[in-house]
DNA sequence: AATTTTATTGCAACTTAGTTGCATTGTGTT
DNA sequence: AACACAATGCAACTAAGTTGCAATAAAATT
């Protein structure tokens, strides 16, 4: 389980004016154990909160340009979104679950050397790296629908 | 440079029937030298056969089911496909461009090791692993739009 | 403090990728 | 030919994300 950053030093540090929304966004972010979607960010921040789609979907195009969050692709290619700190959220591979779309974050897995190999072909941002797996995660894997159809358990 | 595969052979080892828009649609594939979106699919076939968006989606699909082709999540949420041919086109990292979204194969990178880190920890598919990177391509960093931002080069 | 300026938010309308239901056409089998 | 079934097309839809613009909130200026 990830350690929380504090949200006022993220905003100072990516120099971004603090909001109501924008802190709201960032503790919604910031407690979930995943990497999270729109969508269920919505839902969340909705239950203390009204906010437009249009806001969130803006607040989080600034804090990516503001290296404040990561953003990744999931599932469908909706877009996940996760704190962006080196010290409490290190950079990490994900596992997507091709069955409900959830992002788990895969901790402790090195590949600091694939990123070496990498770094010189292109011109590639640190940060861009986005190493992800793809596979049906162990919430699914119990459930009757896909027992069912015969998949390996 | 990615050696073609045969259509007709990839065909059967899927089992799916011969139709002028499956061997169309995986001719335009397999003739790619990078992963392509549906989109500039359309465009392609439509070049030679009319042919309906819902017909090629569904062709799609089909052929990610049969593992005939790949799907990998490009920018913005589309998909983008490429012939599934360990001995033609093995499986391999993909760089893709954040500003026009194209998508090349980072041909000669070896990811097993990173594979084998992964493969015990869930129930993860050996085709599913997927290694994206993200930066600017070749192209569009030459172009004055992105020079003009001071961008490095 | 009142006013001007600028940044942030909300609303409505739009775009684009992809999907669903159903009718139509095509293909293979007897 | 008649039948069954697979493949395709069409229209309408969903869902993610975007754009323009007006309304509001916050900050700066007088």
């Amino acid at each position: 389980m990830r350690k929380r950053c504090n949200v006022v030093e993220l905003l100072a540090r990516g120099q971004v004016a603090s909001t109501v929304h924008r802190v709201g966004v960032l503790k919604v972010i910031s407690r979930s154990p995943k990497a999270i979607a729109p969508r269920s960010l919505l839902q969340e921040i909705r239950k203390t909160t009204p906010i437009d789609k249009v806001t969130l979907y803006r607040i989080l195009d600034l804090f990516v340009a503001k290296k404040i969050l990561r953003r990744m692709t999931g599932q469908k290619g909706t877009m996940c979104y996760e704190v962006m700190c080196e010290k409490h959220n290190p950079q990490h591979p994900h596992f997507v679950c091709r069955t409900c779309g959830d992002m788990e974050c895969l901790e402790g897995i090195d590949i600091s050397d694939v990123k070496q190999r990498l770094r010189h072909t292109r011109y590639i941002e640190e940060e861009a790296i986005d190493l992800k797996l793809e596979g049906v995660c162990g919430k699914c894997r119990t459930k009757k629908s896909f027992k069912k159809k015969g998949n390996p358990v």
